[in-house]
Order: structure tokens, then sequence, then C-alpha cells
DNA sequence: TATTGTTATACTCTATAACTATA
DNA sequence: TATAGTTATAGAGTATAACAATA
């Protein structure tokens, strides 16, 4: 008999895994609209915050948005001015991105607030819990990472 | 001192939450379009698969699609002949949507190897940690769930 | 030749609000 | 009046490939 999608036992935990974040990035994308972002421009912002800026490319890879969808998002965040992307000295066919005065203040209350909000979904658990479920999305990840990488 | 975002315990939680599922969506995605579906359109197929059909409003509740969204997600899936659109005899406001046989069949394919594709990531795991894991989930996603209807 | 990022193209999703038909 | 779904509108993200500048 050959094993089905429905037989094998991944199945409800990729079930339960998506239904959980389906839940969450609602919550998420809810919060971060009303700062007047969009998830995607969100994530770009997130992703320089406290850092001192980075290439198009690491970006992207952070990101997981490709490079020419990139482009049009950071277009966005120019015109709101919360960003600054200028040419790299050392390899001029890079470009060096990072937030703006402007884009650090809204890095700085709409991060914290997004996160303080779907995260205080998370007060009723016990600090083991919260460890514990820490340690098993690593889990998760490193399997996903490793099934990405081959 | 106030609480701020970097010092909340639940703020690693909500970030490795994050991670871990957009590692999961990259895989998940990549295989979906291989199959020349949108995420969209097979998060559709998805909830229609092994149902016997169901009306736009329950369809939208499920899949996290906006009404407006939904009518053109439809739209195009109809185009592709794999779902059946109908007015329901007892509410004639209300269409009842399902899978047509090519529906039926795509979803048999496409949906079994995104699902196992994604889960082959979790071979590593045992019977206990995936048990532990659905658990795991299923209290974050009641305790988004709950802040979500408050 | 390879890499970084932009541009061009075509499509899809998204939110929102006004609208139609039915209840 | 309320509800189910469509249409209209405007904007944003998406993949992809061709392209320019630089390495």
């Amino acid at each position: 008999m050959p094993t089905t999608a429905a037989q094998h036992r991944s199945v409800p935990l990729v079930r339960e895994l998506v239904r959980t974040y389906q839940a969450f990035e609602q919550l998420s994308n809810i919060r971060v609209r009303e700062h007047g972002l969009t998830p995607a421009q969100f994530d770009v912002i997130a992703t320089l915050g406290n850092t001192p800026g980075m290439s198009c490319k690491q970006l992207s890879e952070k990101t997981l948005i490709t490079k020419g969808t990139l482009t049009g998002v950071l277009d966005r965040l120019l015109e709101k001015q919360l960003i600054v992307r200028r040419v790299d000295d050392k390899d001029r066919r890079s470009l060096f991105v990072s937030l703006s005065a402007a884009g650090e203040a809204v890095f700085d209350s709409t991060f914290s607030d997004v996160v303080l909000h779907c995260g205080s979904a998370y007060d009723g658990l016990s600090d083991q819990e919260i460890v514990d479920s820490i340690a098993m999305l690593s889990k998760l990840r490193a399997a996903i990472s490793a099934k990405l990488e081959s």
C-alpha cells in the first residue's frame, strides 16, 4: 500500500503549523496596516531596524523578497522617506540601504507596537511554555532550512 | 521603567514563529507554483478538497480571503475549470462552490505532493516530537484566536 | 564572465466601498 | 434592514526575463 499524504505522520503537523501561522498573520497584518504600512514594507523596516544598514542583496535574502520585487518595495519606502539608498563606495554595483531618521522613528514605534500586540496573546503562557515553544519552533525551522538547502 | 518590546518575554517567541513560518512558506510556495497554482488558489483548492463544497462566505472565513478578493480568485479557478459555482436553492443570495472533477484530480495530486514535500522536512523528528509540536502549536493558535476575538 | 540592482511585462492579490439581488 | 456576493477602483506584491553598470 503506497504512502499517501493523508497517512503520513507529519501531515497533521503541517496543517497545524499553517493554521497557527495564518491566525498570527491575520493579527499581525491588521496591526501593521493600522500603522500605514504593508506587510512587505513592515518586513523591510523590521529587518533594517537596529542595523547600520545592508545591501539590497542581503535585504533580499533576509526578507525572502526577490530582487525585482524589492526594488518596488524600496521605491515606495523612499517616497515615504523612511529609508536611504546610496551607492557603496567599495563595490559600485551595490546599494547600501538603511533607515532614515524618520524610518528609525517608525521602526521604534511601529515594530514595538506590533510585536507587543501580537506577543500579548501569549501572556497566559508560563515562562517554561515560552521557552519550550521557542525550542520546538527552532527545531522545526532547522528541519525546513535543511530541506530548502537540499 | 516602562516595558519595551525588546524586554517583553514573548518577543523571542514571536520572532521565532515568524522566522519558522517564513521558511516553511518559501518551501511550500515554490512547490505550489511548480503545479501552476498561486498560493491563494492552492489555499482554496486545499480548503474545498474532501468536502462536498461550501458557500463563498464559508470559504472566505476558512481561507481568510476577503469576499471581494475571493471573487477574483474563484474567477481564475473557474477559467481553469477547477471549480463549480452554482446558486443555492435554499438561499438564492448564496453561491455553492465545489471542486469539479478536474479540480478534485488537481487536489489529489497537488495537495498530496505539496504536503508530503513540506512534511518530509520533519522525517527526522520522532513521533513524540511531532505530537508535542502539534500540541504546542495548537496552544499558540488558541492564544492568538482569543486575542483576535477580543 | 559573473554579480548587483533596475526595468519591463503581465498577472495576482489586496483593501475598500458602492452596488445588486435576495432574505 | 441585513446579508451574500459582485463590481469598481486603486494600489501593491509576485515571478520572470532582459538589461546596464561594475567587478
